[in-house]
This record gives C-alpha cells, sequence and structure tokens, in this order.
DNA sequence: AAGACACGCAACCGCAAACAA
DNA sequence: ATTGTTTGCGGTTGCGTGTCT
C-alpha cells in the first residue's frame, strides 16, 4: 500500500514561501525520492545533512538517510519475504534477539526496519499464539522466556561478500526503469572517494539483468551480472537447532496448520 | 452501504556510539 | 579531555487499506 504524501504540495525546493527553511516532515514525494535518489547517484554521500542540502531537499539528513536505506536503496528485493527468508529471520532473532541491523546485514536487500515490522506485525504474534496454544493444551505454566540474547552466545556469521562491496548485490528497482547514472571506477576498490574515471550511461533496468552497488567511497556503479559472484543460497544461512526448534513451537506434531 | 476493527508499512523519536574539532 | 555534530539503531506511532459485522 503507498500512502499518499502528507504535502504534495510543497515537495521539494523551490518553491518558496514562508515555510520554505521549515523541515518537511512526513511521506516523500516521487520529487522527493527523484532528487535524493539522484544526488546520491550522481554525488555519493558525504554526510547526510550535506546530501539534503545539496538535493535542495527541505529534509533531515536523518529522514535522507532512512529513505534511502528503507526505500531507494537499490539493492532492495521488492518481493514479499520468503518462508525461506521468514525462517532465516525466526533463527537469527532467537540468537541475535532484537539485533535487526545486524539481521538485516545478514539477508541482502532487507532492510532492518522491513525486518522489523516483519517481526512485530507477524512473527511475533504466530510465536505468541503458538505459545498460547501449547500453554493451552499442556495446562501448564509457559515455558521460561529464552535468556535476553545479550547474555547468549552470539553466532556470528560473516555476511557473504557477492559484490566486494559491503552491501553486497543490488538489483536496480523497477521503480526506476530508466536513467542516467554515472559509473565509477572504484579504483579497484580501493574506496577512494575521488572516482578515477567516470562515465555517464543509460541503465534500461529490468531487474533482471543488471546490478548496482554502493562502494565504499559511497559512489554507485552498475555492474553486470557476470561480474557478480552470487553463491545462491549461501547467504542464507542456517543456525543448529534454531529451526527445529523454532518449528517444534510453532508447528505442534499434531497440528497442519500452516504460516500461510 | 457504512462503520468498526485489524493489519501492514513508512516514518518519526529518542538514545547512544562514533567521530571531528 | 571536552564538547558538539553526525550517524545508526530499536522502539513506537500514525495512517491508508482491506476485511468483517
Amino acid at each position: 500500500m503507498v500512502r499518499k504524501p502528507s504535502h504534495v504540495d510543497d515537495a521539494g525546493a523551490g518553491n518558496g514561501g514562508a515555510e520554505s527553511n521549515k523541515e518537511r516532515k512526513g511521506l516523500w514525494s516521487p520529487e522527493e525520492d527523484e532528487r535524493l535518489f539522484t544526488q546520491i547517484t550522481y554525488h555519493g554521500v558525504s554526510t547526510w545533512s550535506s546530501v539534503a542540502q545539496l538535493a535542495g531537499l527541505r529534509r533531515s539528513g536523518k529522514s535522507c538517510r532512512l529513505r534511502w536505506m528503507n526505500y531507494l536503496r537499490p539493492d532492495l528485493k521488492k518481493e514479499p519475504i520468503t518462508k525461506r527468508e521468514e525462517e532465516l529471520i525466526v533463527s537469527l532473532q532467537r540468537s541475535l534477539g532484537n539485533r535487526w541491523s545486524t539481521i538485516a546485514a545478514r539477508m541482502p536487500g532487507r532492510t532492518d526496519n522491513e525486518i522489523k515490522n516483519y517481526w512485530n506485525s507477524r512473527i511475533r504474534k504466530r510465536l505468541n499464539a503458538a505459545a498460547k496454544q501449547a500453554e493451552v493444551a499442556a495446562g501448564t505454566e509457559p515455558p521460561p522466556p529464552p535468556p535476553p540474547a545479550a547474555e547468549k552466545k552470539v553466532v556470528e556469521v560473516e555476511p557473504v561478500n557477492n559484490g566486494g562491496t559491503e552491501a553486497g548485490p543490488m538489483p536496480i528497482p523497477a521503480r526506476f526503469p530508466v536513467f542516467e547514472c554515472q559509473l565509477v571506477d572504484a579504483g579497484g576498490g580501493g574506496g577512494e572517494s575521488t572516482p578515477s574515471t567516470t562515465t555517464t550511461s543509460t541503465q534500461q533496468n529490468s531487474g533482471d539483468d543488471s546490478e548496482a552497488s554502493v562502494g565504499e567511497s559511497n559512489m554507485i556503479h552498475f555492474l553486470s551480472f557476470d561480474d557478480l559472484d552470487y553463491p545462491a543460497g549461501d547467504f542464507l544461512v542456517d543456525l543448529p537447532g534454531a529451526m527445529d526448534a523454532w518449528e517444534s513451537e510453532l508447528y505442534p506434531a499434531n497440528s497442519t496448520s500452516s504460516l500461510y
């Protein structure tokens, strides 16, 4: 569902007025999205407050960062969370606790906000319901809650480096089917903030045959799939025992209920 | 048909860590 | 060492939409 921007008329900059210096809040308009996307695509990020300024947005740097991270970033998956991903969320939540950003780091294309929302709106309810059901069935006190994640041994699983970047592969969203983009030669991935070469090209995004990534320089560069080592399945990790425990909790042996 | 309710998502808020001056 | 700024995170809220009564 897409909410209508709260102030569609005064989106972006350049329309002056007494409110022109007032920071905007609320939903982002398409024009603001475009300004932010273009700014970051062409010039990268030095500080988020400067991004807002340079893009001519009356938004806080914080707001710009959030919008980019949760919505505009080219690597975001737009498909619904799959059962496999849900299983991963549950197992990671069990071992890490509510460290959504850490969990998101292990799930390419998913944001902490998305995972958090998914957890709060769906999984937690199901787990609670399942626990209650088990409690009623047993007629006993519920089992003691698991110790806080901080006290548990945290199983650190290194995210798979599948694009030579911190963020991993970034499929270009269909939201921006065609746009101009500055190709940045990151100088062998050395994190140089000054691109050695740049090329402007037009990307036709099918979402299937190209990817982009944000390098250490925060500049976006687009890669062909052939350039990427995308180990299907490798970035989905299981924590030993976690899934079994979850499934037995969620799916009592005599129940045929499904998550879906 | 209309109101109530539940759900899902986007975005804000407050805090703490990291960093720079 | 101190202070101010920026960034990142998790919790929470507000609102649009779908479903139920």
